[in-house]
DNA sequence: TTTATTTCGGATAAATTTATCCTATTTGTA
DNA sequence: TACAAATAGGATAAATTTATCCGAAATAAA
């Protein structure tokens, strides 16, 4: 559905905000050890959030990535989604055609409308805050 | 959504449905100017639709490719995919975790659930039947 | 100001997906 | 049987995604 670089971004913001909620900031090391990826990888994702500004950097010792407390309940997925991966998914048509809308749709059109509205919804209306709150509790996890 | 592969897959085997129901073998030739893919990798495609027996192929001379009219209506979206991508999309981890589930979770797995839910649905209950007719009637389209 | 620590960013490599090319094989017809 | 028309399939190339490496730049503390 995603691609493994959105996969790890949206880990890797969640596990950031579980560690600013307690004010911690975290390193790539960290990160891609709790959330099991390609260390220097993650690195870049990072580098795309931090331009997206989903998440802020701190360059120098004691420097780390951090979530500003106040933002972690506004950030929603789609704003992660989008800084890795763009809205294509959500928004693009589902069979590559360059040109699909009700007037001149393509043949899963409708069909697909459904599933990416859905999609789309969801994105926009998970927040940070509550992923980040079944991790803390237990409920969830990031890896394995 | 899906690889490109899967999009020429589907669209691929709209397109010979159209034929067949009205008893035409198509070429690969023919079908990717229809569709506006590359030939070579279209006929691949193909090739694993004929493995995978959603298309049925006549070698040599007036052959060509074309679905038995019985089974035009009974082939669904989902064997499409799952020919060409596997059933990943709507059955594997949104977050790429090895386990997942509901005694283990990826922070999204409720959320990603009705999605996918609402995918597995519509690529199941999609038959190649209904998208033909569309085509047919000029309702919806193949490329541009 | 020096040093240690840490992110940033460019270059490069590996893996996967997408795409092309060429030959083998099959098959209907003259 | 010979020929022409098709699909099948292997080898290879191009493009994209994923991943690694290393030095530059920034920053806090000694």
């Amino acid at each position: 559905m995603f691609s493994k670089a959105c996969e790890y971004g949206i880990k890797a913001a969640i596990f950031i905000a579980v560690n600013s909620s307690e004010n911690k900031r975290v390193s790539p090391k960290e990160i891609s050890e709790e959330i099991d990826s390609p260390q220097a990888f993650t690195a870049k994702i990072l580098q795309a959030l931090v331009r997206h500004q989903v998440v802020k950097s701190i360059r120098g010792a004691y420097g780390g990535f951090e979530i500003e407390k106040d933002k972690i309940a506004t950030i929603k997925l789609a704003q992660i989604v989008y800084a890795i991966d763009g809205d294509n998914i959500y928004k693009g048509c589902g069979l590559g055609l360059h040109t699909c809308n009700e007037n001149h749709p393509c043949p899963v059109h409708d069909k697909f409308k459904v599933v990416r509205e859905e999609l789309r919804e969801m994105l926009e209306n998970t927040s940070l805050e509550q992923l980040a709150l079944d991790i803390k509790s237990g409920v969830s996890f990031l890896k394995i």
